[in-house]
DNA sequence: GGTATAATGTACCAAACAGTACAAAACGCT
DNA sequence: AGCGTTTTGTACTGTTTGGTACATTATACC
C-alpha cells in the first residue's frame, strides 16, 4: 500500500553511531551523516527526527548494548575485582580493535558524550547521570558480595566506573599494553 | 608609536580557556569568544591568529598551570600513593568549585580536548599524547621511588592518570563526595 | 601639534549549517 | 491497471559559521 523502505533502520543506526562516536555530536554534520548512511536528508529526517533525535536514539542503543556486555560480565565473574577486570578488558580491547583498524582509539560513545555536552546540555547530562547510576546498579550486587569491600561498595563501583572512563581516555592519548 | 592595546592578553586568554572549556572546541563560535572576552573578532584575529591557533595557546597555557601543580605536588610527596590522592584531590576540587558556583563540572580542560578532537586531529593528538608522556615524566621518579611499585612503575604512573582522567569524567556524570 | 603605526570598529564575504517544501517514484492493495 | 500511501530525490530556505577588507581611532614619538 506504500512504498518500502531501501534501507535496514539497525544498519543505519550503526552507521550514524559509527559517526558520532569518532567525531563526536556537534563535528558530525548532517551531510556526514548522508555521506556514512547513503541516505538523503529527506530520510533521515522523516525516519529519525531532526540529528539530536538521531543521536539520542544512537546513544540508547548504545547503552543497551553496554548494559548487556555489564551483566554478562558480573554473571560470569564471582567478585568486583575480576568483574573490573574483564570491564578493563573490554576496553583494550576495542582500543586494540580501533587502532587495528588503522584508526585512532574511538573511546567510549558514552564517555565521550559526556565530555563533550554534559556541562552545557541538561538532558545530555541527565543521560550519562542515569547510565552512571545503571552502571553502579550492575556492578553493586557483586561488590556487596566482596567481604573485602564491605566498607564502602558504593566507592569501590565508582572507583571502577572512574578506572573504565581513565582507560578509555588513556587509549585516545596513546598507548596500547597499559 | 602606535595606538596601544586596550586589554590584558593574559586575562582574554583566561577568559576564552573558560569558553572552550565549558562548550569544547567545536562548539564555541567566534561570536561566543567575543561575547566572552569584550573584543571584536579583528582584535582577536589580530592579536592570536585564527581560532584553532587560539586554542592552541590556550591549551599550552593550560598545561603549563597542570605541570606546575602536578611538580608541586610531586615535590611535596614522598611516594606515588600520596601524590596521587593529592592529584585526585585536585580533579574533586574543581569539580567542587564548578559545583559551587552554580554550573556543571567542566572536569580537565585537556581530558576535554582528547575526548574531542584525539581521534580527528593528528596535532591534537600529538599534544594530549606529549601532555600525557609529561605526566608520566613528572611521576616516574616518584613511583621508582616506591619499592612496593618495582615491578612496574610506568604502570603504577599510567594507572594514576587514568584514575585522574576517570574522576574527573565522574565529576562531569554527577556526585560530589566520590 | 603633526605624523607614523598599531589597535579597533563596521561591514561584509563565501561556505557550511540544520531543516523543509514539494514533486517524482515505487510499492501493496483492490 | 489504477489508486493510495510512503519513501525518495531535488532544490531550496534562513541562519550561522570562520575569516577578512577597509576605514577609523588612539597613542608615542618627533
Amino acid at each position: 500500500m506504500a512504498r518500502p523502505r531501501s534501507f535496514d533502520e539497525q544498519e543505519v543506526l550503526a552507521q550514524a553511531r559509527d559517526v558520532f562516536w569518532t567525531r563526536g555530536y556537534t563535528a558530525t554534520s548532517v551531510s556526514d551523516l548522508e555521506r556514512a548512511t547513503g541516505l538523503v536528508r529527506t530520510s533521515l529526517y522523516q525516519a529519525f527526527g531532526d540529528k539530536r533525535r538521531l543521536f539520542d536514539r544512537v546513544l540508547a542503543e548504545y547503552q543497551a548494548w553496554a548494559q548487556g556486555e555489564l551483566a554478562r560480565i558480573t554473571r560470569e565473574a564471582g567478585d568486583l575485582r575480576t568483574a573490573a577486570a574483564a570491564l578493563f578488558g573490554l576496553a583494550v580491547a576495542t582500543a586494540r580493535a580501533d587502532r587495528a583498524r588503522g584508526e585512532a582509539a574511538r573511546g567510549c560513545l558514552i564517555a565521550n558524550a559526556t565530555c563533550e555536552l554534559s556541562a552545557v546540555d541538561e538532558d545530555a547530562l541527565a543521560f550519562v547521570a542515569a547510565n552512571r547510576e545503571a552502571f553502579a546498579a550492575a556492578l553493586l550486587p557483586v561488590a556487596r558480595r566482596d567481604p573485602g569491600l564491605a566498607t564502602d561498595p558504593e566507592a569501590a563501583v565508582d572507583l571502577a566506573f572512574a578506572l573504565y572512563s581513565g582507560l578509555n581516555l588513556l587509549a585516545k592519548s596513546g598507548a596500547s599494553p597499559a
